[in-house]
RNA sequence: GGGGAGUUGCCGGAGCGGUCAAACGGGCCUGACUGUAAAUCAGGUGGCGCCACGCCUACGGAGGUUCGAAUCCUCCACUCCCCA
């Protein structure tokens, strides 16, 4: 049985640390990093290991910020010498993992994951800083024919060691099928895979991964007698137990611009509570620990300029972004937020307005009837659920147009007066802002 | 195969013939306070309307009993538990 150590149990560490000196190093600085939940027993040379592989099953057509912090293990670890692998799980991908799942996976059409497959691969090369190897796993996974699996594999695990997993385990009441009770061994069967041919070692992942990893472990030691390490890093939530990454309301945030802008992507960086970004730098940023420190300090002189978010989330959004984009959404940003005067919005070059536009939320008007009453607009374009929804933001105050308080939902919109002679700055709330835009006066086609 | 329990709004979970658009808690939304933080407090949280009053749609699905059903009956579907 694959032994944890796990990072509560100070005493057990401090024993792993004086017996595997050198990567004892790096696991600390990761450790302070936030980055390592578990891990099974290292060598202290680092030699021993020579590469680490991280598997990404693609299962959407982006990765999400969750997928950062598993890719940020790997890049560090990278950075200490050790080859990085990426899988892309061509084949798993087709099976569907249970873990951290209580509901089958629906199976997903061929086509898709090729699609998923190319995305992904791009959005990686733009979060691991340095040369890495990207493989796909059906390349070996689909030469394996079922009775060679069955022979060569299936043989030395025993099913009650399956039995005892947790992902297995807490889905046997509500319902696994046998596609996806295979899936550990599969992903097992890679591991070992990239052990033979590539000299991988050691295998990283999240946290409710380590079931998957083990087996592999496991695998590989009875059939090659070889020891192999694993590696986890922590699945974050936030204080309220939500999973990190999506919104409070349930929203992904996404590193593909398509699925979420990068104006929203900054502000979720920029949203962030001062209490998370001592993790959250530690994390995700690619600063030294000192300068991280740097930053924390300035930020508690201040806390209300948000240095800490602002580094961060600046940081994040070039990385995925781009530099450009970056600045532009910053400035967006301060645009609407900090100096929301509305005069500089009427003051700045029509381009810049266009970005500012074209980068915040943006519903388009086809109703042009000029006593359209401002409530109907609303709702008629998607940017408030209902009349109801209207009439309690009113209730509350908490609806402007070109921030005045909305007080009167039948007010003709036309009656306040448009920036730039077609655009509204609407606002739900503190911080959801939107554009509305006039409907084009030649498609006069409303009844 | 036999016996038992259950299916309620975003979630958990009350309700067991009318006063139920459905207690309570969580989540979410909004407000106050602030810093686009946190904590706290307050209001709201099916839809629509001429909004302190009314209408429509809702308590797994389909029928039925009744002046009246989330609540009773029948059938169907699904889930869980116990015994073989």
């Amino acid at each position: 049985m694959v032994r944890a150590i796990s990072l509560n149990n100070k005493e057990e560490f401090f024993v792993s640390f004086s017996n595997f000196v050198p990567v004892a190093q790096w696991i600390e600085k990761l450790r302070r990093r936030f980055l390592i939940q578990d891990f099974t027993p290292l060598p202290a040379d680092p030699k021993a290991i020579e590469a680490a592989y991280l598997g990404i099953d693609p299962t959407a057509d982006s990765l999400h910020v969750g997928h950062l912090v598993p890719l940020q293990l790997l890049s560090h670890i990278g950075t200490y010498g050790i080859h990085p692998i990426i899988v892309i799980g061509g084949a798993t991908a087709r099976i569907g993992d249970p873990s951290g799942r209580n509901v089958e996976r629906p199976l997903l059409p061929e086509e898709t994951i090729q699609e998923n497959k190319k995305k992904l691969a791009q959005q990686v090369q733009k979060i691991i800083p340095f040369a890495f190897t990207l493989l796909d796993n059906s390349e070996w996974l689909g030469q394996l024919s079922l009775i060679d699996f069955l022979r060569d594999i299936g043989k030395h695990i025993t099913i009650s060691y399956l039995l005892n997993k947790e992902t297995i385990q807490s889905r046997l009441e509500s319902g696994l099928s046998f596609t996806e009770f295979s899936y550990t061994l599969l992903q097992a069967y890679d591991f070992y895979y990239l052990l033979s041919h590539r000299n991988c070692r050691l295998q990283i992942g999240g946290a409710d991964q380590w079931g998957n990893i083990t087996t592999g472990i496991e695998l590989i030691r009875k059939r090659l007698g070889i020891e192999a390490y694993g590696m986890t890093c922590p699945l974050l939530t936030r204080a309220d137990g939500v999973k990190f990454g999506k919104t409070a309301e349930g929203e992904t945030i996404w590193l593909d611009a398509q699925k979420t802008s990068p104006y929203r992507f900054y502000q979720f960086w920029l949203n962030q509570a001062d209490a998370e970004m001592r993790r959250l730098m530690g994390i995700f940023s690619w600063k030294s620990e000192e300068e991280v420190e740097e930053v924390l300090q300035a930020h508690e002189q201040a806390p209300e300029q948000r240095l800490a978010q602002r580094t961060l989330a600046y940081e994040m959004t070039a990385r995925i972004h781009g530099e450009e984009i970056a600045r532009t959404v910053q400035q967006v940003s301060e645009i609407v937020f900090d100096k929301g005067d509305l005069k500089l919005l009427e003051e700045i070059s029509e381009s810049l307005f266009q970005t500012v536009v074209s980068e915040m939320p943006h519903y388009k008007l086809n109703d042009s009837r000029p006593d359209l009453p401002i409530g109907e607009a609303l709702v008629q374009v998607g940017f408030l659920r209902s009349k109801s929804e209207l009439r309690q933001l009113i209730r509350q105050g908490g609806l402007s147009v070109n921030r005045h308080k909305l007080q009167e939902e039948n007010l003709p919109l036309y009656r306040i007066s448009p920036l730039r002679g077609r655009f509204w700055l609407v606002q739900r709330g503190k911080k959801y802002l939107a554009w509305l835009e006039a409907a084009s006066v030649l498609s006069e086609t409303s009844p």
